[in-house]
DNA sequence: GCGAGGTAGTAAATGCGTGAACTATATGGG
DNA sequence: CCCATATAGTTCACGCATTTACTACCTCGC
C-alpha cells in the first residue's frame, strides 16, 4: 500500500495512484489514464514555469508574462499586438497591459500600423534587445538544466507528443481566449 | 520559408522554427531544444487547462483551482490544508482562501486537527461529494477527448517523460512555492 | 518547566490576467 | 456612397494567487 490512512507520506505520485484506484473501483470512472496525463502535464508545466520565473525573471524585476511578450517581440520582429497575443497565448488585454509597463520601462516601442489604422506594432528598443539577450542567456542555461534530465531523443519525443496533443484540437470546439 | 516577413501566417509552430533559427545563427545560443521543449510544454498545459476551465468549470461557477482543491480533498479523504497545498501545487495561502469560499458554498468542511492544534482538516460535505462526482464526470469526458488524440502507448510514454522531467529536480535547487 | 526555534494557518497588500464594455477603424453589400 | 457588421486595441471591474507578516501552537534541549 503506497498511500497510508493518515497521509503521512502521500506525495503527488502516490496520490495519482490512489486517485486512479478510487475513481475506478468506487465510482466506476473509465478514463483514468486521461486524468493522469492531464494532471501530470499541468503539474510539470507549473513546476518548471514557477522555477524559471522565480530564479531568472523575478530577481531582475520581470514577470513570466512580461518575458514571454518580450521574447516573441524580440524574435518575431515588429508585430501587431494581436499577433503577439496569439503567439504568447495571452488575451489581447494582457498584451495591452504588459506593453504599457514595458514601454514605460523603455524596453518596448509602440508604433501605429501602416496598413491598418487600428493596429499597433510592437518592437523592442535597443535597450530592450540588449536586456533580452542577457535575460535569455540566463533562462536558456536554466532551461538546459531542466531538459538535461532527459536524453535528446526523449526530449524530441516529448515535444512531438505534446505537439500532437494540442494539434488536433480543431476536431472538437475548444475554448480559447478572446 | 515558413515565416514570411509580414507574419501573416505565423503560427506557434513556425514561430518556434523561426526562434530556433535566429537564436542559433544570430545570437549563437546552444540549447534550442531545451527552449522548444519548455515552450511547448507551457503552451500545451495552458491550452488544455484553459479549455477544461472554460468548458466544464466556469459554466458551473467553479474555478480551476477550486476544482483542484475539491478533487484532492475528495479522493485523498480528510487531509490537512498543508497537504492539500502540496498535492495541488498551490501556496498554503491559496488553499486557505479557496477553502473559505468553498466552506461558504457548503461543499467543504473544516475541522480542527486532532493531534495538532495548529492544523485544520479539510473534507467534503455530502453535497460537496455529490457535486464532485457530477463535476468530475463532465471533466473526465472532456479529458478523454483530449487524450484520445494520442494512442494509449503514447499517453503512457508522455506521462513517463513528464514525470521524469520533474522527478530529478532535487539535483539542483529548484524554487518552489511557500 | 521554559525559552528558542520551527511549523500550520490566516490576513493584508500587491500584482496580474480575464471578460465585458467601449472607441476607432476597416470592409462589404445594397 | 453609406450603413451594418466585424475587428484592433484599450480601459475597467473583478477574481485569484503570491508574498509578507502575524498568531497560535508544537518541540526540543537546557
Amino acid at each position: 500500500m503506497t498511500a497510508d490512512g493518515e497521509h503521512g507520506g502521500l506525495d503527488f505520485w502516490s496520490f495519482v495512484e490512489l486517485a486512479n484506484r478510487r475513481l475506478a473501483t468506487e465510482y466506476g470512472f473509465r478514463h483514468q489514464l486521461a486524468t493522469e496525463l492531464l494532471l501530470t502535464l499541468n503539474r510539470a508545466s507549473n513546476i518548471v514555469t514557477y522555477d524559471l520565473e522565480a530564479s531568472v525573471h523575478r530577481p531582475r524585476g520581470r514577470s513570466w508574462s512580461g518575458f514571454r511578450l518580450l521574447f516573441v517581440t524580440w524574435l518575431a520582429g515588429p508585430l501587431e499586438a494581436k499577433k503577439a497575443a496569439e503567439l504568447t497565448g495571452m488575451s489581447r488585454a494582457a498584451v495591452s497591459n504588459l506593453a504599457k509597463t514595458l514601454v514605460a520601462d523603455g524596453l518596448l516601442a509602440r508604433t501605429p500600423g501602416e496598413h491598418d489604422g487600428r493596429s499597433v506594432l510592437l518592437s523592442l528598443t535597443e535597450r530592450g534587445t540588449e536586456e533580452m539577450v542577457e535575460l535569455f542567456r540566463e533562462q536558456n542555461e536554466r532551461e538546459y538544466e531542466w531538459a538535461s534530465v532527459l536524453t535528446e531523443a526523449e526530449q524530441r519525443i516529448l515535444v512531438m507528443l505534446l505537439d500532437k496533443l494540442v494539434s488536433n484540437r480543431d476536431q472538437f470546439d475548444v475554448r480559447g481566449r478572446n
